[in-house]
DNA sequence: GTGTTGACAATCA
DNA sequence: CTGATTGCCAACA
């Protein structure tokens, strides 16, 4: 059942990517948040769904857990985080990281 | 079937 | 706070 396989793939997929533009504005979740979310999967897999196709939604609400932007798209979150007023943290050298404490969503039910 | 890699995470030094 | 190590899960050669 390679089929099944991949349209199960796509169906994890389907849902990450609903969770992510579930996500309000000023928000962030992490990769394991996500995967804890939906019960299934882990970091990883939820990292690759939005490798593949995470270019259709809010990717840059989706960081890592400690808070560090994605790698070579720095420049393009930190636009969308000021615009959208993500409580942001600077480290000095110019390294920005989200606040997770403050910026960190609970999901559609808090 | 085995080993390596990766948009990760938690823990330890 | 930074760096290194281990654990996890799935894809890929």
């Amino acid at each position: 059942m390679t089929a099944a396989r991949r349209a199960e793939a796509t169906e994890f997929a389907d849902r990450v990517l609903d969770v992510v533009d579930t996500i309000p504005p000023g928000r962030v979740l992490s990769y394991g948040d996500i995967a804890e979310y939906l019960g299934q999967g882990g970091p990883r897999q939820v990292g690759r769904v939005m490798a593949l196709w995470g270019g259709g939604v809010a990717w840059w609400r989706v960081i890592h857990a400690d808070g560090s932007l994605l790698a070579g798209h720095e420049r393009e979150a930190l636009a969308r985080y000021q615009r959208e007023g993500t409580p942001l943290r600077a480290a000095g050298d110019g390294q920005f990281r989200v606040d997770m404490r403050r910026a960190r969503w609970a999901g559609p039910v808090s």
